[in-house]
DNA sequence: GGTTAATCGAGACGGTACGTCACGTCTTAGT
DNA sequence: ACTAAGACGTGACGTACCGTCTCGATTAACC
């Protein structure tokens, strides 16, 4: 009944699985993405290039699979009684978790990755995009049952992790400002 | 007066830097960004790969150029009078082009290049993201003297530039929908 | 005991081997060695460029290994009593080395390589030029042991290779005429 | 009547002659030949490329001017009496000409280029090589009629030619003590 | 306890594209 | 006609990574 039927032969390499998350998102904080190769990281990691090929379709999903290894990525955010502070909380974390050293360089890499990589784009969206969407789904739900929208759930969506994606993107940081003047706009609030 | 003081020697074949774009653009759209090679827009062009990296820094540069020869990335939008009829006319010029065939595609490239490459990141930045941001800022302008904005100035342009580059990247289209929503929500008027 | 401690890898391809070699030679013998390039000898032998510089320093060097494997370079004389004659026979098969088709032209290529290269210099001297020398080396000892040489070794080799080298560098035939005249000069012999 | 009819048009320029000449000579002291280019020359004497190789078919024949230019390459020997003392005239006047600073090194180049080029071949062989074994020649004619011979004359000339080149192409230096053993074989005479 | 099978490290392999170099030719404006 | 300057098409260079393929060794379940 198990989906891992007990097969005979060596197990995976625990040890070599975290080395080579390690190396991955050590050698991207130092050389960049764009520097980052499998080579690299096999070196690295003290492994063999086929151990890497055999867990991961690219480098791009080890460094994905680093980065939630090390952070984490979809914080859930308690009911605050009303959209404008939830939204404001989710804004925080997500800025900050943009704002975090190799955290925000490698989520523009890998969506730059997702542009050139079409099977990996939709890990991607699978993975991460989507799963962000859902979590912010839950606060669209809560303020449409609400009644606190201004805009459709889709196009608020759109419209927080555009802004986010495009400041990432384009190398501008996030501030408090920014933040406050999204609650305002999509919760139909004056803030604090 | 003339900043361009007769030099010696042959002149730069007009015909070559023609072939090298339109090769560019083809290779694009028939292999798309990931195929597309110095090598191979040589060949296309019947050029030497010298004359490539003669003028241009990159490919995604050559396939800026190509871009930019092709299409017009930067219409200017008439005072219509109020904000929500020209930001309807900005999204509805700039939706356009994201949609028009090669195009859409080439953007999403040169914004994945351009998080690979920190050089070509400030040309790009320069020579079209700060331009459409220039672009929608007469419009904000006008806005702002009338006092329609219902936010400032620079974060409306993060959130119009963040939802359009966030469905283009995310490979989701960009329809009226959409278009209205911002304006109401930017213009703090109902859309017609 | 054994000087190839177990290495971990795969091992080195001896097919690749020898159809980099035989890809050298062929090549060297249609198109001569100015024709020769290591794109050229990849794409005959099926292998990848990298392995040819993995394995040799140069195409020169892997012209080289070629001409050893095909022919036997270093044959030798055994003792037939005095001096001219052991002399003669040193240079019958010299000139017959040379005078093979695609030998001669090889040759002549690697000298000149080694005028324009000076770490092939050191390599084509230390595994060709002297082990000549030290072949025609065991005859003068011989010869000098029977007191037979009408001069130093030393120059007697160089009077013998020099000969050799400078016929076949300016395109000239090695003939018996001249083999006879240097017996004769060298072993203070008329010959038979 | 004239070889020099009257054309119309600017003239040579002598001074961009010597100019070519004086780089290609101080190119090839700086950096070898392997260093030596056709662009490096016409930057380093502020010429055009066209300059070049408009008088000169190959890079190898303006060495080979600058060469004849700088040194000269084909001594006179005045009769001595006997064969052993014009043969030791002639060696010590080669061997100095070969030490000589940059020259042995470009002979070694362009006897080097002359394996590698069929043309240059010919052109070497007839303005350097052939000159060099009549000027050879004209003692062994003396030497014949006096019957001062030990072997064919030309086998001496190959002899002596060859000896020189064989050790200028390994590296080894022409030293006095060859140059009498040479005599004294060649021209069955003790040396002095 | 031997057999079988999956994994491990290492590293060689066939490829593809890179960015550079030098070649020899062509084009330009000027002498 | 010749010159300096320099852009051009061509083709080889040597390097970097890719993803795959042996190797021999190690480790686990199964018989």
């Amino acid at each position: 009944m198990s989906n891992h039927p007990v097969r005979p032969g060596r197990k995976r390499s625990e040890e070599s699985r975290l080395a080579i998350l390690t190396a991955a998102l050590e050698l991207t904080a130092e050389l960049g993405y764009a520097g980052l190769t499998v080579d690299g990281i096999a070196a690295r990691a003290g492994t063999g290039k086929q151990t890497i090929y055999r867990w991961w379709p690219s480098k791009a999903d080890v460094l994905f699979d680093a980065m939630a290894a090390k952070a984490d990525l979809f914080v859930p955010i308690p009911d605050e009684g009303h959209f404008a502070e939830d939204l404001r909380r989710f804004l925080t974390a997500s800025f900050a978790l943009a704002a975090k050293k190799p955290l925000g360089d490698a989520l523009r890499a890998l969506m730059a990755h997702a542009q050139l990589d079409d099977e990996f784009r939709a890990r991607f969206w699978k993975s991460f995009l989507q799963r962000r969407r859902e979590a912010l789904g839950v606060l669209l739900d809560r303020a449409t049952a609400r009644g606190e929208l201004t805009a459709s759930a889709e196009s608020v969506a759109d419209i927080v992790f555009g802004v986010i994606w495009y400041r990432l993107l384009t190398d501008r940081p996030l501030d408090g400002q920014l933040a406050e003047e999204l609650v305002t706009l999509l919760s139909g609030r004056v803030s604090a």
